[in-house]
DNA sequence: GTAGCGGATGTTGACGAGAACATCCGCGAG
DNA sequence: CTCGCGGATGTTCTCGTCAACATCCGCTAC
């Protein structure tokens, strides 16, 4: 695997590009700034000497005297699971836009140790300002304790009395999809749940249970799978002989479509013998068989707000509290149709 | 969204420890550092003066004097796709185990302005090394220049002789992907094909095709998806009227879960009138209806080879050529069968 | 003609941490 | 008893950049 070496070339400091173009490293430095009182042949002559000697600013001095990094911290579990991916992919374009790079801070296990030490790692990283996607139950531990001059959103919590929380409308969204399926006859639904460690997964349940209640329906035992498409289909074997189950909620799509996969194999025709909804709108749910009826996240916007009271928290210099909810969008496919008669 | 606002509460430096543990601000340093030769005692009271302050290392100042931020930065275009996700989570958590944090730098559109502007920025980054993640032909263009004190590891693409290259094997999958449906029986093998700005998709393409003719097969019109399903989807309903077409190998699994409904929806039965193999082997894969036989990809390899070759270089303070492969793995699942008699 | 203004540039210092070197002290060997 | 050694700690200086302030100059207004 290795080949060829060539010697590393020294980092240029701004004082070796000042000597050549014959400036004080100040020149130097209001050139590199954009300083409009900078003659035009002066800029040149130090551009010039920029390019031959490679110059690059070191982006370390620059935020020791700025006091800014320009970055913005990510602290999460995985990037396993659709939202979390497509969050972080959203706060990435939002922060680039603003000309802010992203710093991803993975946490080894959702052990209170692992955790702490993130936590504590926080304050050290080069970051103006930090991301939480971690469920919230984590941070109502006592001794999670985020020091005060760090500025903080959450994703995917209920610390809003404290901190900035950005977070899609769970029970909107689970509400909706109960709602939809009672509407088309069914006399409950079924939830096939996401982790109990996952705080979206407890808001989408207690939301399902909220809804059936509502409504006076019978609340079945809930089932749990962890996220994967596998649970979806061991939880699809479980629910299939049950004739009673006609619909079913499922927290997200991966375990949407191993539900379907499992009704599929055990005879059961979906929509026209179970109606099962899912939770995310994955680019994959239009092509699963029958394309899945799923409530539309928008990471995108999250992410953009993520971005948007993380920098306002930056340039305040304080912290806010406060919940914000970005909206979700019921998508109806051929998965769910009339309760069969 | 807002509500209450707590005043910021200011960085503590060093200085300020030190004068509330009665030491000089190297002692601190020394204590913070883990330096043996301080007397419990004093590491002590300098530890109670640190937790009462809440001091925190300034990591500006730290990188500034060691030259070094513990830092691996990532440049990519997209997060939406399998490959790349699963890279950079592996990335991040090998890189975290050295203690390195991961700097994601996202690249707006594959313009060759935006490219340039990325290459331009990553000398200011900080960040000790980086890892491009382009999926290109990119630094064929000869405009394109990396500054030579930048220490560079490169994945999915061809530069093998100026910069270390990490990559799966794309060339060895494909051939197994091809292989196995021609041990099959059937006379040929269709392919559906990435985008041709991914350097992934081109490699697995020109495989396919070589693994025909040195098997002296008929070579089929390459037909091309953007890696999406729906894209998978169109290219199915093209290629289903198609009585030839017994077999197709998939550049990914997302368009090979279109191809299955395509074909589904136009009544040809897979396996038995056609067979699908697919590319990267995603979680899903087993949960298609039917389960996918695909080419495993072994992202997490990847990035520990990523990492492993960036802090070579960090610590050589050299740079290696060199072309790293991680091999594949074909994973036979129900998507496959005998060609039709 | 000169005061005064403002644009172009230089000089100084500070950001926070830590390496190098200096200092001080106690203890053991000669 | 003194020298020397090494551990504990302090002092100074530097890393690269940029803001604040200082300087210098030409031009304009009176």
């Amino acid at each position: 695997m290795t080949e060829s070496l060539e010697r590393r070339a020294r980092r240029v400091p701004m004082g070796d590009v000042a000597r050549l173009a014959g400036v004080s490293t100040q020149t130097v430095s209001r050139v590199s700034n954009g300083h409009p009182s900078v003659l035009p042949e002066t800029r040149d002559r130090v551009f010039a000497a920029m390019a031959e000697l490679g110059y690059r600013p070191n982006a370390a001095a620059r935020a020791l005297r700025s006091g800014e990094f320009r970055a913005i911290g990510i602290v999460l579990f995985t990037l396993s699971t659709t939202g979390n991916v497509r969050t972080v992919e959203a706060i990435a374009n939002w922060a680039s836009a603003e000309d802010y790079a992203i710093t991803l801070v993975p946490v080894r296990s959702r052990s209170r140790e692992d955790v702490l030490a993130a936590i504590r790692r926080l304050g050290e990283l080069a970051v103006d300002a930090v991301v939480l996607l971690l469920s919230a139950h984590l941070l109502d531990d006592a001794a999670i304790h985020i020091p005060p001059d760090v500025h903080v959103v959450i994703v995917d919590s209920d610390a809003g009395d404290d901190f900035t929380v950005v977070d899609t409308d769970q029970a909107a969204g689970a509400h909706a999809a109960v709602e939809h399926l009672l509407s088309l006859g069914h006399a409950t639904v079924h939830h096939l749940a996401g982790p109990e460690s996952s705080y979206a997964a407890e808001r989408r349940a207690a939301e399902w249970r909220a809804a059936l209640e509502s409504a006076g329906r019978r609340v079945p035992d809930v089932v749990r799978g962890d996220w994967t498409a596998a649970s979806g289909y061991a939880a699809g074997a479980a629910l299939a002989p049950d004739a009673t189950c006609t619909a079913v909620f499922a927290a997200n799509d991966e375990m949407a479509a191993g539900l379907l996969r499992a009704f599929a194999d055990a005879g059961r025709r979906v929509p026209e013998d179970v109606s099962v909804v899912g939770f995310d709108d994955i680019d994959l749910a239009e092509q699963l068989q029958p394309p899945l009826t799923t409530v539309h996240q928008d990471f995108g916007e999250v992410g953009r707000r993520c971005v948007a009271a993380a920098l306002a928290q930056v340039r305040s210099g304080a912290r806010s509290g406060g919940v914000d909810l970005v909206p979700t969008r019921l998508v109806i496919r051929a998965s769910t149709g009339p309760a069969p008669a």
